[in-house]
DNA sequence: TATGCTAATGCTAATCATTCTCATTTGTAA
DNA sequence: TTACAAATGAGAATGATTAGCATTAGCATA
């Protein structure tokens, strides 16, 4: 299934700004981009999208299902494709890094946190914020 | 202790708006306080703080480890005192109830998940979202 | 292929929460 | 009291995100 499948199946029509954002997100190269990211790496690869298009092009992957959003520390919001397997982060307060991760415990006890209390679960968000140690860890990008 | 005491030996002098503020939180009518809602509380009864000064005293106390910040869904970030236990936070998506909880087992494959990784784990955040049953529901207060 | 209509785009201006500036006021310790 | 640094308040500034609107571009049709 390729971008423009993707897009129709979305029932989104298939436009070059949308096009572009999408094959940013499947060329893989970094998982996780803010609006900003997405606009800034636009504009270096030679392709002029405004950056209001960028924010409205990724708000509306994330309602059809094609990216998922995340509040990482920090005020901008970031996106990353959706793949259809649920995990969490762990961010390096120190250079950015994001590792992900899935613990079918921590999800089974959430579950289990919000149907003793009387909620209906709708889903949830986990970050854990560390430090990742010296070999990896490259002090702010 | 009283809140003098805890301004005192958090090295913050006792003014008028930091007592305000404090005694709101321990007052306990509501635990998670955003900084407009601090204000707004201040100003209905009769007590004139600046919005800034709001702000200004919130991330005070929280430096001073008097408040902890949360970011729930949305912009607004909410304070609450800190009563030296840590827990997580269940929030209902049409009401937006909170109900805090703690579960052991999260807390200790979260610190497992980022030492597997190579991470030092500093802290977390954790929030369900999810929705309230009937009865304790009250839609849009 | 040309035409037409609607959705999409790209500016710019507007929001909104939060922070900053700076003149004025307060807490405090001598 | 006085003196002075620290704190406050009002409003401007910021930064991310959204809204408004005139212009353009998909796409279906003739
Ligand atoms: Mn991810
Ligand atoms: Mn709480
Ligand atoms: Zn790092
Ligand atoms: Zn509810």
């Amino acid at each position: 299934m390729n971008e423009l499948t993707h897009l129709k199946s979305a029932g989104l029509k298939s436009t070059l700004p949308r096009l572009k954002v999408l094959s940013l997100f499947e060329s893989g190269s970094e998982r996780h981009l803010s609006a900003e990211d997405v606009y800034k790496k636009l504009l270096a690869s030679g392709d002029d999208v405004g950056l209001a298009t960028v924010y409205r092009v990724l708000n509306q992957f994330e309602q059809a299902g094609l990216l998922v959003k995340h509040h990482f520390e920090g005020d901008k919001s970031v996106f990353e494709l959706n793949q259809g397997d649920h995990h969490d982060h762990i961010v390096c307060l120190q250079c950015g890094r994001v590792e992900e991760f899935y613990d079918a415990t921590i999800e089974q006890r959430q579950k289990k946190a919000a149907a003793e209390r009387g909620f209906e679960l709708h889903d949830h968000s986990l970050y854990i914020y560390a430090n990742c140690v010296k070999p990896k860890c490259q002090f702010r990008n």
